[in-house]
DNA sequence: GCATCTGTGTGCCATAGCGAACACAAACTT
DNA sequence: AAGTTTGTGTTCGCTATGGCACACAGATGC
């Protein structure tokens, strides 16, 4: 009962010389991540870091009083749970499964004592890192200085180069919750898209009709940051496998605490 | 002329273990920073990092349309240029100095070099860069959610303790390219603030008369990303050096492109 | 088939922040 | 001392977004 692993469906995975991932493999171990699910809490330590392939999870910092915003997106691209690595153990972000399915996942500990023997793993994880602080910085001045419309279109770019079709399955309540804005804004904006065919949606479910347009519609932020990830990490490719979404239900309180 | 060096003025510096310190000192150079240099460009390399003492240096995002943000502000408590270790070479942010002063620098190169062979320098750099992401995802919602009074506060706060003394010397039109906002809201902002007795201000320079209260109106990402910083990096000390200021000016364009 | 829930549409008002224009006073220059 | 530059105060109108309340329709369950 020794299970293939499709290591590639990941891109750190696959951009690890073969020896580094023999070394790795033995402590993969392939899980599904249902939509909702928490894999780490603001300030709580991880068991485990994940490798997501067709998963998506959003890193949202949550304030106070509930009002929470996206910090980055982690999908095939990346690894959830970098202070693991980093040596702070923990951080301030939340990690929540946003597009159910699967993930590889390891005892952050042997990754991390990985990471300090072999210098090829660390700088891959290190120059992750450092995309991670790209998206970081940009949404703070995103936050500042863009419309709703331009961001929306920034986060579905985000999205769907992370998913292996053009559907988005997430509620406008939920992706208000992802951009920190209120519900309506979501609606709004999203109107205005599907007005101009761009997109065509129902009830938790965006197609994307016209990627170019949506690119047009969006603010830089999109384009500059993925520019700059593909720098970091040369291997990106999208997402070629099939998706299998559960129909688990997010809680609200995954994404926001109490009102 | 061998200069002694007081690299307790640096808390990254002043955290390392004296072995390890003897290794980098030979390479430490005190270096005087004017107002609004320029230390990194966004997307450029750089030959040198430093560690600020009594100077602080801004790390902005910069839009293309010349509208800015600060995404993190680096003083005696870090050290300029972190992506020259984490293997990226160059990052996003423009880093400019913003307020004049002397930091310990140092070939890029010659940092890499011990950052990979010492696990001791690692582990803290790594740290310090972690703490580096929770100001930046703290950023990003607190400038979605948070007013400009609070954002001043918590902006405030943060010069506040990388300063010797109460005195920011800044002005309102560069203090709102920092914040991202329009000089006039700072101008409100900073009036409120005064009647309210918490500073007191003219042209360029805000002396902080009341700690306590500029801490209840600021938002609470101050104390949330103090206290991170504090957890991953434990040996952080208010600084304790007289300041020596130029006279140099900042012009616009440091901080914000041609509009 | 009926009740219920959940996701979306809409309208109304409040307000924070933007853009632009201009007045004014402090500081610097000569 | 006079002119110039620089930093700040103020005003007016505008827009994007927030808060709230509620209607409505697709989906789900009994």
């Amino acid at each position: 009962m020794y299970k293939k692993l499709q290591v590639q469906q990941n891109n750190l995975l696959a951009a690890m010389p073969s020896e580094l991932l023999m070394c790795l493999k033995p402590h993969l171990e392939l899980k599904s991540l249902s939509l909702g699910q928490v894999l780490a809490e603001s300030g709580g330590l991880m068991r485990y870091v994940y490798f997501p392939t067709n998963s998506i999870v959003s890193l949202l910092y949550v304030l106070e009083n509930g009002a929470s915003a996206e910090i980055s997106v982690i999908g095939n691209d990346g690894v959830v749970g970098i202070s693991q690595y980093m040596g702070g153990g923990s951080s301030l972000n939340r990690a929540v499964v946003q597009s159910a399915g699967q993930a590889y996942c390891m005892l952050s500990r042997r990754l991390k004592n990985e990471f300090d023997r072999n210098p090829v793993l660390q700088d891959l994880l290190l120059r992750y890192a450092q995309s991670l602080m790209a998206q970081m910085s940009q949404r703070a001045v995103c936050n500042r200085h863009h419309t709703i419309v331009q961001q929306l279109c920034r986060w579905l770019l985000g999205e769907l180069d992370r998913l292996p079709n053009n559907e988005v399955k997430m509620t406008q309540e939920i992706i208000s919750n992802m951009l920190g804005v209120r519900r309506e804004g979501v609606t709004d904006a999203a109107g205005k898209l599907q007005q101009a065919g761009i997109i065509e949606y129902s009830r938790g479910r965006i197609r994307v009709l016209d990627r170019a347009k949506l690119q047009a519609m969006s603010c830089e932020c999109y384009a500059v940051v993925k520019q700059e990830s593909d720098r970091l990490l040369p291997q990106v490719q999208p997402c070629q496998m099939a998706l299998e979404l559960d129909s688990h239900q997010a809680e609200p309180w995954m994404y926001s605490a109490a009102r």
